[in-house]
Parts: C-alpha cells; structure tokens; sequence
DNA sequence: AAAATTTGACCGGG
DNA sequence: CCCGGTCAAATTTT
C-alpha cells in the first residue's frame, strides 16, 4: 500500500540525513582555525552525531518487516518494568494488524509516543531538559512504581494550541534513571530556552548579571538557546500509534533537494535540519524532543530559527547493561517559510482536531 | 502581579 | 470500582 511510499520517504530523509551530515562535518573542518570558537566546533560536531544517529536510526526502522515501524532493539532497559509492559503501547502494538479499527477512536489516542530513558547525573543537576518548556499539570502515583509520575504539557498549549504532553518519573530500579514519555507534537512555535536546571549555578549568575556566561546564549535574536544537557538519553522505545494511512506523509513537494550545501552558510545551519524534522514530525524519530514541527498554525515566525545544541556531554550510562546508545540531544528546529506548500493542510488540520480531543477545559 | 507547581477532586475506560 | 490522566483551586515561586 503505501507502504512504499513512506519507504521513499525514508530513503529521502535518509539520504538528506547523510548529505546533511556530510556538510556539517565540512564546515567543521573549514573551522579549524584556532580563531574559531570551540563551541562552534562543539556545537557542528552534535549535529554531526545528531545526524548520523537521526540516520541509524531511520535504517534501522526499515528493517523491520513486521508492521508499520520498527524500532530499535533496545528495549532491554527494563527498570521500570510496569511501565513498558503493560502500557498500552505495547498492546497495541502487537496486536496492531488486526485492529485498526480500535485506533479509529482518535478520542484518546496521541498521536505518538516516545519513550526515553534519560539518566541524569548524579545529585547535582539532574536536569532533564529537553528544550521545551513544559507546565506541569499533575502528579500521580502509579501502582506498581515506588516513585510518581508527574504530567506535563507544553506551556503553549492554549496560547498556540500546542497539545505536546510528556511524562515523567523515575525508574524505580534505578533512581538515577529518568523516563520520560512524551506525546503528541509540538505545534507550538518553540522557542527554546536555556534550561535553568542544568547549569543551574552558571545560569542563575548568567541571569544574575555575569552577563559573560551568556554570550552564546543570546546571540540569535530569536534566541534559540537549547542547552541539551541530556544526559546520556537511552532511547528506549518509540511507538506510533496512528496507523491510519491517509494521514501522514502528506505530499510534501519539497525541493528535492532539501538542501543546497552551499547555501549552507557557515553560520547558519538552521535551514538544513528543518525540512528532515519537518517530515519526520510525523514519525518519531528518535531522540524525542527533538524534532516536530508542523508549518501550521500562527507561526509566523523567523524564517530561520535554530538551535544549537548544548553539547554536552553524553555520558555513556553504563551502569546496568552497557547499551546504550549515546544520543546528544538533537535539537528541533522549527518552522520555515514555507507554511503552504505541499502540504495538504487538510491533513495537518484534521490531524489537530483529532488532537484536540480533550481539549475542551479551559473553563 | 504573573507564572508555575502542588495536590486532591473529578472523569472516563476497562 | 480501580486506575491512569486531567482539572482546578490553593499555594509557592519568580
């Protein structure tokens, strides 16, 4: 069916992916003058890795026979055992070839889930920032787990409508270890802020007055800081929900060409990540938070925003079972000029909606 | 004062 | 009725 052409799609994505990753990995060698600054270095080189990893993972998905995705093998992380098992993802999942039907009921359902263990530092910071600001909305304690789950949404929900949920709790295994579970898409025109958390000590100065420690932080007006300091983020599972097939993959009539290399200033690498996330807004793709943007909605916005990612560390988190596959956190990137092009807003619309489930609150 | 979090009530599915 | 998820009033933080 059209099987085959999210198959394409993927291939395309992969092959911009690469070419992406190729690019960057030439700026960074044209930036080797001492006079360059390592951040720049660093930062060219997360998105190198964020490539390659965004890459991996998109072959690995294709081999997958069964079903609609696959993904990655790792679902060995078992910690917070109650969890994968029993959710309903997993069900579903399993039995999604027969039925269809039941995901009709959009009543519900989010459009994805994507599961990420983060393993945040020891005491210290054990920031989990994945970029977005969220408003916590609740907190509950979950019967099998020894440690609660707390409810996010993205602040922008009512102001822009931004239905992204995410979920947080600990692994009761291993307190160090951090799952967080988001849902549903930013549509939100995300301006990623500084976490606070992270280099909580160095932040509060930078906001304090130290006005030095913010000299990356600001340069962009849009100001697009996004210190990733995730630490090393095991991606755990990532799980489509919606298998209707009509949805997704609208005609995008991109350029085929997603991006002209040379265009690709050296300072400004934003255009190229965006129409990668851009697509695989609809299919998860790995490292959560990243990337989802829908052209939609009042984004007027820059024409250009990025992100620049914390590089931080990545810590390889070996503590139980050296997996682990190291992600730096990727980084979103936003909406471009292109709000009406291929894109059948009809499909994006109806796609809101069917988001909107639950969303007649607000009084 | 505004924004974010806390926390028990409430709601809907199973 | 239980449980996970969400609401919303009270409260805390900024």
């Amino acid at each position: 069916m059209e099987k085959r052409k999210s198959m394409e799609w993927e291939q395309k994505t992969l092959t911009s992916e690469l070419t992406q990753g190729k690019e960057l990995a030439k700026q960074l060698m044209n930036n080797l003058h001492p006079s360059a600054s390592q951040e720049k270095r660093d930062i060219l080189i997360s998105k190198i890795l964020f490539s390659y990893e965004k890459a991996l993972s998109l072959l690995k998905r294709d081999v997958g026979s069964d079903g609609e995705y696959n993904h990655i093998p790792n679902t060995m992380l078992e910690s917070p055992a109650s969890f994968g098992n029993s959710s309903p993802m997993s069900e579903i999942s399993d039995q999604d070839c027969k039925n269809k039907n039941v995901f009709k009921k959009r009543k519900t359902m989010p459009r994805w889930t994507e599961e990420v263990k983060v393993y945040s530092g020891t005491g210290v910071d054990a920031s989990l920032d994945d970029g977005y600001s969220w408003r916590k909305y609740g907190q509950k304690d979950i019967l099998g787990a020894t440690y609660p789950r707390g409810y996010y949404r993205c602040t922008h929900r009512g102001t822009q409508g931004c239905l992204a949920t995410k979920q947080v709790q600990k692994a009761d295994a291993d307190p160090s270890t951090t799952v967080v579970t988001y849902r549903g898409e930013h549509t939100c025109s995300q301006v990623l802020q500084l976490a606070r958390s992270s280099a909580s000590s160095l932040a509060k100065q930078a906001s304090t007055g130290n006005q030095n420690a913010t000299r990356e932080a600001e340069k962009p007006k849009a100001s697009q800081e996004m210190s990733f300091s995730f630490g090393a983020g095991l991606r755990v599972k990532t799980e489509d929900l919606d298998t209707r097939e009509d949805d997704i993959f609208p005609s995008f009539s991109f350029p085929s060409t997603p991006i002209e290399p040379e265009n690709v200033g050296d300072h400004i690498f934003c255009a190229t990540l965006m129409e990668n996330d851009l697509m695989d807004g609809y299919s998860p793709t790995f490292a959560s938070p990243a990337a989802t943007f829908e052209p939609d909605y009042l984004q007027a916005v820059s024409p250009c925003q990025m992100s620049s990612f914390g590089l931080g560390h990545d810590y390889v988190q070996t503590s139980e079972s050296g997996l682990s596959e190291i992600i730096s956190a990727p980084t979103s990137v936003t909406n471009s000029p292109i709000g009406d092009f291929g894109f059948s807003l009809d499909d994006l619309d109806f796609h809101h909606f069917e988001n909107t489930e639950s969303f007649a609150y607000e009084s």
